[in-house]
DNA sequence: CGCGGCTTTGATGTTCATCAAGTAAAGTGG
DNA sequence: CCACTTTACTTGATGAACATCAAAGCCGCG
């Protein structure tokens, strides 16, 4: 599943991205020209690491397209998946700003793309620009609170809650249909949920015989949400 | 063990405040006085709740002397325990920049003082020094990456592992001593590692025979270093 | 075609929550 | 100051939840 990184590069036009008032909001023009030229555009396959823990931080990255997967190695060498999400509501890593190296590995789960502006180019705005600085906080804070809210969803749960509330927000939050693909191995869905994967397939099993989803390999499709929701709500 | 807020104020000089530097650094002189004159310094009795979740939010507050516990109400009505810290690792709460009522409640855990700032105040100050922002952006980061790292560390443990680890986070980084005062319950400790307090008990009692800690009421000492971080580590 | 990784299921034992009962400790009102 | 109440702590017993191991099926890829 690790592929080694191969990042052909691209450039678009910053001025009419749509993702610019995520961050480079309240800049003058010419700033946004020179985040323009300055930045960089990685392209990632779906399996591809970004990053991996340890790696020296050099840019500022947000998710433009794609679906990423943030996670770290245990001593033991399994992984804990920290949270996975879509752009928007990824915004860098959480670390940029009191670290020099990445706590934590990045990888692409779909295909994506990231923006990469060298960090300290955003140093220098946030110094020059109060309303920008003002932006990126509020952005940051959004990011790491829905991680620790994850968290403490997730430990608050039991096997079939854990497993019904991840199902509900690919649901939800990633795909906002019933039927998906889901982007991850039933192993990731464990390591997510702090789980054994023999028991996560247990659970799908279970939820299939109970008629509330119908699981085809990777093809989920949730046949009755408010079973589910309610398993999730009291698991 | 709630009670209701009684909050004499105080007023120290800003100037020489030892913590300045972790916030306020950066400031001229004429804007550290302003801090100082439009800052309120609450003080909270062991106990004492400090804010709520759902209040909302109007000052920038960090903890000054004390000790805090961060936490928030399942729909249940038990408590889920966020993170207990000391000042210094705990500056503000972690969604004043982008909520604007608080999405967890803090109480204090010991007598505590708690400086406040409007809200207001710190945003001008953000969109007017840029030197400011910055360092904030990195005590911000510094604080939730670290609530994001303990909930990560508790969710890979076991049982045991995870009462090891809380030892140890007590002595290591909350008292700096083999020999300390748990500042908080059975209980609350179960709420923190998300277990049922009478396994944490239970586990106390074990380390007890053991001979890995002595425990009377709240009074514990680790007496066999080794032996409790082996169990953290592999638990 | 064969290999290796992911998935599935069953069997087994460990870990953990829950219930219950009892003790200690700490506040409360007379 | 003592009786009373409440809250925290402690331990055991029981069953439910979960991890682990093992074997077999599936699927994609070289």
């Amino acid at each position: 599943m690790v592929v080694e990184a191969n990042t052909p590069k691209r450039k678009c036009n910053c001025l009419s991205c749509e993702l610019r008032n995520l961050v480079f909001t309240n800049l003058e023009e010419e700033d946004v020209r020179r985040v323009c030229e300055s930045k960089e555009e990685f392209s990632y396959a779906k399996g591809e690491i970004i990053h991996s823990e340890g790696d020296p931080i050099h840019y500022f990255k947000y998710l433009k397209t794609g679906l990423v997967k943030l996670f770290r190695l245990t001593p033991e060498g399994d992984e804990q998946v920290i949270t996975i999400t879509r752009p928007f509501e990824f915004v860098s890593n959480t670390n940029v700003f009191h670290e020099d190296k990445y706590s934590y590995s990045l990888s692409a789960l779909e295909d994506s793309v990231v923006c990469c502006v060298r960090i300290e180019f955003i140093k220098e705005l946030i110094l020059r620009n109060g309303k920008f600085a003002l932006n990126l906080i509020s952005s940051l804070s959004r990011t790491m609170e829905s991680i620790i809210s994850l968290g403490l969803e997730i430990r608050k749960r039991n096997l079939a809650g854990r497993t019904a509330f991840v199902l509900l927000y690919f649901s939800n939050e990633i795909y906002h249909s019933r039927i998906f693909e889901l982007p991850v191995s039933r192993k990731e869905i464990a390591d997510l949920i702090s789980m054994s994967s023999a028991n996560v397939i247990r659970t799908f099993s279970e939820f299939r015989r109970d008629g509330i989803i119908r699981a085809n390999g990777r093809t989920i499709e949730i046949t009755d949400m408010n079973k589910l929701e309610v398993i999730s709500r009291r698991g």
